[in-house]
DNA sequence: CGTAGGCTACTACATCTGTCGGAGGGTTGC
DNA sequence: GCAACCCTCCGACAGATGTAGTAGCCTACG
């Protein structure tokens, strides 16, 4: 069950977020969204990242017309869990607690989260009984 | 005071960590420390990766006897928030509370950690109260 | 003293990553 | 039909990373 540690370098996470908001989207779509974000990139530079990519099965691509269409096939959630788990384990020697604990500390939260994290330590300790 | 962001390879990490461990140390001992924690690499791998690592100034060196001796200068805990912070900002959009969320939900926490939570929470909601 | 063993310096080299440029093939508007 | 585009393929290249080997210098032991 355990999936392999996914290989993402930083420029193909940048390609995958881009990806994740637009959804299924041609090299060109890719590009522009990058631009946007502010990347300054060249197509054919984009491009490698797609076939690279795909190479590694991060995205899948079909040509259902002029261009390729490509799709994500990892979920941002999947990377989520993929890197705090690495944090956790290589920072925190797999000790979740503490690390919940320095973020609390170090980023401020509003309201709402406090309120949805109560909840959620509620349910957590409901169930620790 | 914005620390520029550690550049830190994924093996320049593994020395790190076991810097961490043992403290200010030779080459040999922290190769040493590294094959105790699995890492099967020659006496050069460790020389080189301490050298391109004080270029890159995470350690510092003083030859006071025979050999010289390394010491880190960027702390566990600097290592830690940089990496919470990149996390936060390039899955979470910065918003610290869904991945503190995530974090609860998907690694398990024992009663201390809940207990500790439930305290930091209690004041973090006076705080902001 | 000479030799074995430890230490650093220098060099090397395959990969991976970040960045494209150019060639060659369809598409399309004029 | 041709110039202007867009698309993909292939190749390239520099810098970062992982991983060492070798050579030369010291020193401590026998």
């Amino acid at each position: 069950m355990g999936k392999k540690p996914l290989d993402l370098s930083p420029a193909e996470l940048d390609v995958l977020r881009a990806m994740w908001d637009i959804g299924p989207a041609t090299v060109r779509q890719v590009l522009d969204a990058l631009t946007e974000r502010g990347k300054d990139w060249a197509y054919t530079t984009v491009l490698t990242f797609m076939t690279r990519m795909e190479q590694k099965g991060l995205v899948r691509s079909d040509k259902t017309g002029m261009a390729y269409v490509y799709r994500a096939t990892v979920t941002r959630n999947r990377v989520r869990k993929d890197r705090i788990k690495s944090l956790v384990e290589e920072l925190y020697d797999g000790a979740a607690g503490p690390m919940v604990l320095q973020l609390l500390k170090s980023q401020q939260l509003n309201r709402d989260d406090i309120e949805a994290l109560q909840k959620l330590i509620d349910e957590l300790d409901d169930k620790a009984s």
